[in-house]
RNA sequence: UGGGGUGUAGCCAAGCGGUAAGGCAGCGGGUUUUGAUCCCGUCAUGCGAAGGUUCGAAUCCUUCCACCCCAGCCA
């Protein structure tokens, strides 16, 4: 799946997004020569199914124009990040299928250029030490509508700003009391370009530089100098830092720098039913709403890859959604259809018995077993066939077995057949209850000489349903998660986003039947459990129960429901 | 008139002056040893609104409306 079995659609009918377009206007126009990318996290969280679309777009127009995608982590403020994402990251975007041009690439490893470039703003005049505190700074800014005022350390000498901005540097002065700023103008309708701060001192350490430095440059002052060192020509973000365009070139212009890259800026995906801010996933850590940053039921890439998501259904996904500057909120209903559409067609079936109900065939010995094959897919003939064992006793699924019921329910009914699937024919004749009156057995008989064939009698069932046999099966959990939220924009008006939890999120089924070739099942590869949903086997879970654990990555499209619920 | 953006079906999205692609969802039907898949059909007299230009406008012009982003020493 991840290496798509069945190839994934080329693009070539899909028309052009305004990217590919400018990216090919700049091609034939000897703009430029090979393009090159990046994708640059902050490394503060997890990678989630917006980067995706962000990863999809800088690592696939590389590739289609043959040009090259950088990795970047834009590591300007320590005090958020870790190791421990920078890891998670390079895990994720790896799994999703992308190689990153060279070695890694960290925006802290320019932090001695862009120190150089700073001094060099400072002795063109364009950069001075301010000692307004931030509260001071917020108030000569100024509002949308009303421009700011000048800082009374506007006009420092260069000498007295290079003397104070090495005091920064050194660590003698202290977090707050100062920063630098570019010169720029405080009247500006852009609030972006009101002498906005550049270098900033924290006496925090660095995750990737260590103790070498106090004073960080803004993601502002670095972002387009790191582009410009690594030669980058596209340089792709997100809408909101639309009004960070000017600032950018602002720096690129007056700065010594190798290139001149430029921005555009794209939609972020939004999705219903789901939150991809990190602030609100960092909460559902550590709130305990869910189990982790990777649990399943979670949006980022890692919780979708233990839930069973591959890196093509992801990648299709994002191919499908588009690339636009329009707002938008894309339907979960898009994105699985895309899971299952890749599912349905690379995933190996399988059976399990989720609620298992007791069928005794009468007319079968008691000692007998029967060996029955099984396509591994109903139309992948590349795919092993499996060996299933037959028995006089096997498990149906409680929800397959009627007493009565009317000619819509195509399944097990008293007086009426069904087929197993990949095996006989059955009637049920009666059912067994307890004293509490559920039904814990059904009696039935196979119907002679029906495996691969219709009754002789000519009397056709009416549908299929799975079963396992009693004699050779394992025993599982599983795990049926659902969608996180219930509220289609979870947090809508200002609302807890909390309160859109879907308290039936997760259901855990214990005491499953499955048949036996899933006791080779390796983690986080796809099987379809017929009838029932796509699942895999769980990465973690595992080991601490004894017993393996499958999570329901999706279940089939049920047109039943429909119809049972009307 | 603070600045910057965006409006095409329930959702995503093509279209760039020649008479509204495609996908998802929905609806109807067919095949089927998965109520799955697959296949067929159907789904905007209409492009945020109103005017205007034109033989012809979603595309050009004017005005208006709605929504999104920006006042971190976050990214």
């Amino acid at each position: 799946m991840s290496d798509t079995p069945v190839a994934e659609k080329s693009a070539a009918e899909k028309p052009a997004h305004f990217l590919q377009n400018i990216i090919k206007a700049d091609l034939s126009a000897g703009q430029t020569g090979a393009i090159v990318t990046r994708f640059p996290p902050e490394p503060n969280g997890y990678l989630h199914i917006g980067h995706a679309k962000s990863i999809c777009l800088n690592f696939g127009l590389a590739k289609e124009f043959g040009g090259q995608c950088n990795l970047r982590f834009d590591d300007t403020n320590p005090e958020k990040e870790s190791e421990e994402y920078v890891q998670a990251i390079k895990r994720d975007v790896t799994w999703l299928g992308f190689e990153w041009a060279g070695d890694i690439r960290f925006t802290s490893d320019y932090f001695d250029q862009l120190y150089a470039w700073a001094l060099e703003l400072i002795k063109a005049g364009k950069a001075y030490v301010c000692d307004l505190s931030p509260d001071q700074a917020r108030e000569h800014r100024g509002t949308l509508k009303e421009p700011g005022k000048n800082s009374p350390f506007r006009d420092r000498s260069v000498e007295e700003n290079l003397a104070l901005f090495e005091k920064m540097r050194s660590g003698e002065l202290a977090e707050g009391s100062c920063s630098l700023r570019a010169k720029i103008d405080m009247a500006a309708p852009n609030i972006n370009l009101r002498d906005p701060i550049i270098y900033r001192i924290k006496h925090v350490a660095h995750h990737h530089t260590g103790d070498k430095w106090c004073i960080y440059p803004s993601y502002d002052f670095a972002h387009g100098q790191s582009d410009a060192i690594e030669g980058v020509t596209h340089s792709i973000c997100t809408l909101e830092f639309e009004d960070h365009r000017p600032l950018y070139e602002w720096f690129v212009e007056n700065l010594s720098v190798p290139a001149t890259p430029k921005q555009y800026e794209f939609a972020r995906l939004n999705l219903n039913y789901t939150v991809t801010s990190k602030r609100k996933l960092l909460q559902l850590v550590t709130e305990g709403h869910v189990d982790g940053w990777d649990d399943p039921r979670m949006p980022t890439i890692s919780g979708m890859r233990r839930r069973g998501y591959t890196p093509a259904s992801l990648r299709n996904f994002c191919e499908r959604i588009g690339v636009t500057r329009s707002d938008s909120v894309v339907d979960v209903g898009m994105l699985e259809f895309c899971v299952r559409d890749d599912l349905d067609k690379n995933a190996p079936r399988a059976m399990c018995v989720l609620r298992p109900l007791k069928v005794t065939l009468t007319n079968y010995d008691a000692g007998k077993v029967e060996t029955v094959t099984a396509p591994g897919h109903p139309n992948r003939a590349d795919l092993a066939e499996r060996e299933l064992s037959f028995s006089n006793t096997i498990f149906i699924d409680v929800e397959d077995f009627r007493e009565e019921a009317n000619k819509k329910y195509k399944r097990l009914v008293i007086g009426k057949r069904v087929r197993l699937r990949n095996a006989y024919v059955i009637e049920a004749d009666e059912c067994v209850k307890d004293e509490a009156g559920n039904i814990v057995e059904v009696k039935a008989r196979v119907i002679e000489d029906t495996i691969g064939k219709d009754p002789a009698d000519g009397v056709k069932p009416k549908g299929v349903i799975h079963w396992v046999s009693d004699h050779n099966h394992i025993d599982c959990d599983v795990r049926l998660y659902d969608r996180l939220f219930q509220d289609e924009n979870p947090g809508a008006g200002g609302s807890d986003f909390l309160q859109g939890i879907n308290p039936a999120n997760l259901e855990v089924l214990t005491g499953c039947k499955a048949e036996p070739s899933l006791a080779s099942a390796v983690a986080e590869t796809p099987y379809q459990f017929e009838r029932e949903g796509y699942f895999c086997l769980d990465a973690t879970y595992t080991e601490a129960s004894g017993k393996p654990v499958f999570n329901r990555t999706i279940g089939l499209r049920d047109s039943w429901a429909k119809i049972s619920n009307q």
